[in-house]
RNA sequence: AGCCUCAUAGUGUAAUGGUAACACCGCAGAUUUUGAUUCUGUUAUUCAAGGUUCGAGCCCUUGUGAGGCUACCA
């Protein structure tokens, strides 16, 4: 492809070369972690570029990239989508090696840590309803106040949590809460929600559990256990950073992983929110999550588009904190600029009219031959047939040809591609006065 | 309204405190057996106001604008 990019560094690969030369980490190991509720579109793909692209640039100290569905919501996650997901990532050119993990193995090491919260005193079962809690914590500018069992003692909270897990109540009886700050400005640390009770079926642990961890509990928790050195996130969850911290800081991990947030894709004209495409798709407003109108990779894929384009579109967007939305015009250019070097090309007429060679029997030939490829002449050549009759796009043929108009019309030449220089010499016209016959003649030697 | 973050041509992204640039898009022209490609030329940029400095896109202050946060989603 043309512009190999200019080898500027990012803001994010700015500190990961600044924690390699420092010597805070020998290598770098990151990692892309959907959540397998639905398919990868072109907003995943700029994650897993810059994840996988920063594990390959650094493959000398031994990075890495981990490939990690985040399935602790049963409710929303299927066997399909990992599926599908691992087939869009290694579409994409990227390999996980036998870096493939699940939240939902670590399910007994988040228990564990919960207890140990607990224990700290940092814990507590909830047993107030969603709707009291939500009052309670209070908003944007009035301060939480503090839940009733907030100050329950330990043991009682551990027989509790104890039970939540033995499924002795109903989803929504209680929760497990962090106890944090009822005051931050920060709401995500007025006592976030770390377990939650549901009686639902698991794509891979079944019915083995009846208490599902929350993202902002499980995944540092997931990080620090594959010693992630770096955590790269959308910009939305800047907020949770700190929350972040506090359970790499109050849980027994065997690491401390460091999120960083950079700005996710935005594209003009184009659908990319998850829950939208799931409707288009559920209310069969499209034929599939392949449906070529839809920007998932699987869509682009079938649409046509080379995954060399896509990577390298990501490339030329870059990784920033400033979250603007993409002229798709930038992407288009990346898969005709990819196509044009690499596609072998090929003729269709779309709206034929047919042209008769009057005096072909003058210089006959049964085919002519054309290159696969203008400017690459090692893509070597093809035969097309070629007789009497040819067909050529109804848009170009005018009777009374305007200004700038090329093609063919009354008495003007044009050359048949890969074949002579044709003269017009007359046409016929039906009832509705459309072109229905173009008469020519060729000119000899000129093939 | 509180907190966090961000702000460079139309779009995206660059510029150790020292000449504001690259790509896409647009426009004009040349070449062309794809009105493609290629080539040439070209329009247009530091949100605002102060401050520090010999010198500010960059540092400081304030303002403005934009995004995010009030799930038992991720």
């Amino acid at each position: 492809m043309s512009d190999p990019i200019t080898p500027k560094l990012d803001f994010i690969r700015e500190i990961i070369s600044a924690d390699l030369a420092s010597g805070k980490h020998a290598t770098t190991i990151t990692r892309f972690p959907p959540e397998p509720n639905g398919y990868l579109h072109i907003g995943h793909a700029k994650a897993i570029c810059l994840n996988f692209g920063i594990a390959a640039e650094n493959a000398a100290t031994g990075a890495k990239c981990h490939l990690r569905f985040d399935d602790t919501n049963p409710e929303k996650e299927e066997s399909e989508y990992v599926e599908s997901i691992k087939a869009d990532v290694k579409w994409l050119g990227f390999d996980w090696g036998s870096d493939l993990y699940f939240a939902s193995d670590y399910f007994t090491f988040f228990h564990d840590c919960a207890v140990h919260l607990i224990k700290q005193g940092k814990a507590y079962v909830e047993q107030q309803s969603a709707e009291e809690m939500r009052t309670n914590r209070g908003n944007l500018t009035t301060l939480g106040t503090p839940s009733p069992f907030r100050d329950r003692p330990e043991e009682e909270s551990l027989d509790l949590f104890a039970r939540m897990k033995a499924g002795e109540f109903k989803e929504g009886d209680c929760v497990l809460r962090a106890k944090i700050d009822l005051t931050s400005p920060n709401m995500n640390l007025r006592d976030p929600v770390l377990y939650r009770i549901m009686h639902a079926e698991h794509h891979n642990t079944g019915n083995a559990w009846c208490i599902y961890p929350l993202y902002d509990f499980a995944h540092p928790l997931e990080d620090a256990l594959e010693h992630i050195t770096h955590s790269l996130c959308t910009l939305e969850f800047e907020n949770h950073r700190p929350l972040y911290d506090w359970f790499i800081d109050n849980c027994p991990v065997p690491s401390k992983p460091r999120q960083i947030e950079f700005a996710r894709l935005g594209l003009t004209y184009t659908v990319m929110s998850k829950r939208k495409l799931l409707q288009l798709v559920q209310e069969g407003h499209v034929s599939g999550w392949n449906d070529p109108r839809l920007p998932t990779l699987s869509g682009l894929r079938r649409r046509g588009y080379p995954p060399e384009a896509v990577v390298h579109f990501c490339k030329r967007v870059g990784i920033t904190k400033f979250s603007g939305t993409t002229d798709v015009a930038l992407l288009e250019f990346d898969v005709r600029d990819f196509l044009n070097t690499s596609a072998p090309r090929r003729m269709a007429v779309l709206d034929p009219v047919k042209v008769v060679l009057e005096n072909w029997s003058t210089e006959p030939h049964a085919s002519v031959e054309v290159p696969n490829h203008p400017q690459n002449p090692e893509a070597g050549n093809r035969d097309i047939p070629i007789s009497h009759e040819v067909w050529i796009e109804r848009e170009d043929f005018m009777e009374i040809p305007e200004k700038k108009f090329h093609r063919l019309g009354p008495d003007r030449h044009v050359r048949l591609k890969g074949g002579h220089i044709i003269r017009c010499t007359g046409f016929e016209k039906d009832a509705d006065g459309n072109i229905t016959i173009i008469r020519a003649e060729i000119l000899p030697g000129t093939i």
